[in-house]
DNA sequence: ACATTAAGTGATT
DNA sequence: AATCACTTAATGT
């Protein structure tokens, strides 16, 4: 892709953010990368080598247990970027968790010297570095939270929550067992508490689809 | 019409 | 909440 049509896409996303000269750096550094539907950019064992900023799209960040069971993390969007590489970026550690294309994602991969050298010479860097953390941080104790204390009902509420809000739309496609895949259950689990909501007037349900009304 | 897959339900642990 | 066993409903061939 052009550097200048590049730096101009950087602008959209992160324009707010950062400062020209920052963007300008970003789009001489940086690589373009178009990730598809389902793609694996990252696996348990794996060595990061860059972080990737979000342009377009959406990633899933999931943890793996032994057996190869996913449990759904947190969401990466347009102008996030992924704690876990850039923990692994600074301590030249391995992944331990999966990221996964959601859609179809556009990013741009900053290489590991870069954002070391970043983190002293721009300001604006430094405080995106370290509200990236804060805000993940949080993010994983509120899961830590509704794994300890087993509510279901309140992290699929949630899962519907975030999944709206990530899509834009109130129509969700996917099975009950998807779902309970991510949310770590299982799929008997989550039709029965989907079907509450449902009778609570919250959600209406269908096949491989599940429209969400009163939110 | 038949097979396959998604979702609903009661009972049990 | 998880699992089992079974039913019902929707969808594809």
């Amino acid at each position: 892709m052009e550097q200048e049509i590049l730096e101009a896409r950087i602008s959209d996303a992160y324009g707010f953010i950062f400062e020209k000269p920052l963007i300008s750096q970003m789009a001489i550094q940086g690589e373009y990368a178009k990730v598809p539907s389902g793609f694996t950019l990252m696996e348990p064992g794996e060595t990061i080598t860059s972080m990737p900023l979000l342009l377009t799209g959406s990633i899933k960040i999931m943890r793996e247990d032994a057996n190869g069971n996913e449990l759904l993390l947190y969401y990466l969007e347009r102008g996030d970027t992924c704690a876990m590489s850039m923990n692994c970026c600074l301590g030249n550690k391995k992944s331990e968790v999966i990221a996964r294309a959601e859609e179809d994602t556009e990013i741009v991969r900053i290489p590991v010297n870069f954002m070391k050298d970043w983190l002293c010479e721009y300001d604006s860097w430094k405080t995106f570095v370290f509200d990236s953390y804060n805000s993940r941080l949080h993010e994983m104790l509120e899961i830590i939270d509704s794994i300890a204390f087993m509510n279901m009902d309140q992290r699929l509420y949630k899962y519907l929550h975030d999944k709206v809000k990530l899509t834009g739309s109130t129509t969700i496609h996917n099975t009950h067992q998807e779902i309970a895949t991510e949310l770590h259950t299982s799929r008997v689990v989550i039709s029965r508490l989907l079907k509450k909501l449902e009778q609570k007037g919250g959600i209406e349900l269908y096949r491989n689809k599940i429209e969400v009304l009163d939110f």
